[in-house]
DNA sequence: GCCAAACTAGACCGAGTGGTCCAGAGACAG
DNA sequence: CTGTCTCTGGACCACTCGGTCTAGTTTGGC
């Protein structure tokens, strides 16, 4: 049963989240999404009685997962904190170019655009930031960062601000520099 | 001469500045813009004939000087280039307390939520991202910061990123955590 | 006082929005 | 074959969007 179903299911779940990416929430509309999906309308309304909420929330969802492993393999390798860092923003500026800086930043764009009313929205994608911080903190106190959960929200900001400068001006220059000094700094005082 | 209209020119783009802050670009009609000014529509399409567009390009261009006077006071005084730092990520948790969270991150928002084919909004956008760390590498350099400009677009961009987190939470921590771990980094390999 | 220019006021427009509804297609149990 | 239930297809709806247009109201130079 719901063999169809699923996989509609998803792939509604995985357009919205490009396309989230690459626009933002207002500018992208369940039409946009149904086209691109090549799902009618009625579908998106079984699937996520929410409507367009419902289909963002599962979207937060899935990225905070695709985000997850990005970061699990960014760090992994008994690699040392500076190098997990420099791999984070080298891997991010590779995965920016590789779509032509069409995608961006869900995280942060969802924070801003999102009314304080869609409270649902709202914490998945506080959830979705406390989420990665930790993991990428764990991450991080194992390859010997000095203060490994403030170096994690610092990193996780900082990817976040890069992206957005990244895309205005097409160029990963910025993520680059932040990377190098960031890396830098989760080396410990001295590196000498 | 045109003493009423550019007060009423003002009004406009200081208005739309607040709401594009706090919800977006696409979230924000021109009707909220309108009333929340007190202006009618006649008026913004005399002033702006390029509409909302244009709107925004003022509203960036105002906004970028605004930035440029935060980030003076909190360089100026001649202090190390780690208090420098320290000051601005205090001073942004400060300024969203203040505004309760609604206000945000107008240069990042509208880098990722505007198309590449409104060409004049994105180079404006651009600019002013270059122009930010361009004044905050100088006053980093001449507070002893090692690499001022690499810094300066770290700190840009964490800014960024924490003022997003921030708002999804409702908490300015991760400004807080991400400005002592930047201090550190601009205060030189070894503190002690 | 007069006139042209700057500016305001808001009705109006077509296109597009998110959402609803229901007829019917397809799968499956009896 | 039949009845039921999941799921699809798309017409349809009220509403909002950014933008246009023009009649009217200042305003300031002459």
């Amino acid at each position: 049963m719901t063999r169809q179903g699923e996989e509609t299911r998803t792939r509604l779940i995985r357009t919205a989240t490009a396309l989230f990416q690459s626009q933002g929430y207002h500018a992208t509309g369940v039409a946009a999404i149904l086209s691109s999906a090549g799902v009618p309308k009625g579908s998106l309304y079984h699937h996520f009685p929410g409507g367009k909420e419902a289909l963002t929330v599962a979207a937060v969802d899935w990225l905070a997962e695709e985000m997850a492993g990005r970061f699990a393999r960014a760090t992994s390798g008994g690699i040392p904190a500076s190098k997990q860092v420099l791999r984070l923003f080298t891997d991010t500026a590779a995965w920016l170019e590789a779509h032509d800086y069409s995608q961006g930043a869900l995280l942060s764009l969802l924070a801003q655009e999102v009314e304080p009313s869609e409270t649902a929205l709202r914490s998945r994608v506080s959830q979705a930031y406390r989420d990665a911080s930790d993991q990428l903190a764990e991450a991080l106190e194992a390859g010997g960062a000095d203060a490994p959960r403030d170096l994690a929200v610092t990193v996780l900001a900082a990817l976040d601000g890069c992206v957005a400068r990244a895309r205005a001006q097409r160029s990963s220059a910025a993520l680059h520099d932040t990377g190098r000094i960031l890396a830098a700094a989760a080396g410990g005082p001295a590196p000498g």
